[in-house]
DNA sequence: CGCTCAAGTGTCACAAGTGTCATATTTATG
DNA sequence: CATAAATATGACACTTGTGACACTTGAGCG
């Protein structure tokens, strides 16, 4: 979602939909009202940069979209480092998680704003997981990407299930930081 | 997100509002303000740390929400059911994880003050949870109440591990409130 | 013990921001 | 297309921040 109306922004706030819209009219946040009656629209990196300029915390849903952190849930302590390695280098802050009920866990806590998930974990469905991410409001902004040693129609089977992207192991080490790349756009405020 | 106002605040701790902006402008209460005329705002977590900063009784408002929630860990359908069962008629607010990633990002999420736990479910061992929340900061405090079928051995372990109770299944309705009772005390507001 | 001082807190009135409610309209949903 | 959910608006009540001042508390000291 690229947009937030005076809802959105009047939950993250735990404040009135009333002050939200005064806040707007009164040029506090910068807005746009749509041409039908003038409902309000108001671009993530406006409300960010209110955010900020009034020293307001940072809502956890936004928190998400704005960060370089990645979580790592793939049982082979190997190719967690591996995976690791490249990220790192590539920018990324990562954390790694050996399990599912770890994976859970961290993901709560450590917010990333993406996942690589390997399909095939003992006693737990990637499957599973990635359902629970996508039903999950809390989490259903984060991205993954499913990472699997398993023929084509699984992969097409994690992308039917809200995968943003497949990778078949081995993998390319470019081939991973090019789809983290794409998916996590670097979409920060540039201006001072 | 939660915020509280200042006259949230001076209710909780019975003291003038004037007194809680001072606090606040003082630096001694975190807060934020908003963009209007500069009104207070407070999280509550950040409340909490300040309350406990200054050894200072938490009100029942907020203690009230923290104790009485339960997570029960079981994969089988049936018996996290009939647990839920017994522990809502005893007046805890209950959730149920069916597997480690549901268990381990409910953890995180519910925060309850108290999970029950099967040791043995596919994939990943109680044990392994066990360890988790009582090496996490954030949840070593959480009462654990295993739940096995397996013998007095693996029970002695667990406890060894860190769990506040065991229970061997099949278990009595009532010995289940009684150690859950035992563990959650009734901590109202005892303090003048 | 009484005094003084300092720091913190409560009180008051006013101005300004925020919440609530009902209602009309728009947007989303199926 | 029909229904449900979300939004804007105005009027009104309530809450909150501010400054000035009085009050309370505790410590230090003669």
């Amino acid at each position: 979602m690229k947009t937030l109306t005076t809802g959105d922004i009047a939950k993250m706030c735990d404040v009135n939909l009333r002050t939200v819209i005064r806040w707007i009219d009164r040029g506090a946040l910068k807005g746009f009202k749509l041409p039908g009656r003038g409902n309000n629209r108001v671009r993530v990196e406006d409300f960010v940069s209110f955010l900020q300029e009034h020293d307001m915390p940072l809502p956890a849903e936004l928190a998400g979209e704005n960060n370089r952190r990645v979580l790592i849930i793939d049982d082979e302590a190997a190719v967690a480092r591996s995976i690791a390695r490249i990220l790192r280098s590539a920018g990324y802050e990562t954390e790694a998680a050996m399990d599912g009920f770890q994976g859970g866990s961290m993901l709560v806590k450590f917010q990333p704003a993406l996942v690589t998930l390997d399909l095939r974990m003992p006693g737990i469905s990637g499957y599973d997981v990635l359902k629970f991410i996508r039903s999950t409001p809390e989490t259903a902004h984060i991205k993954v990407v499913v990472l699997s040693a398993l023929d084509q129609q699984a992969l097409q089977r994690a992308l039917d299930e809200g995968a943003d992207a497949v990778l078949s192991k081995p993998f390319d080490n470019q081939a991973l930081t090019d789809v983290v790349e794409r998916l996590l756009p670097v979409a920060t405020t540039e201006l001072a």
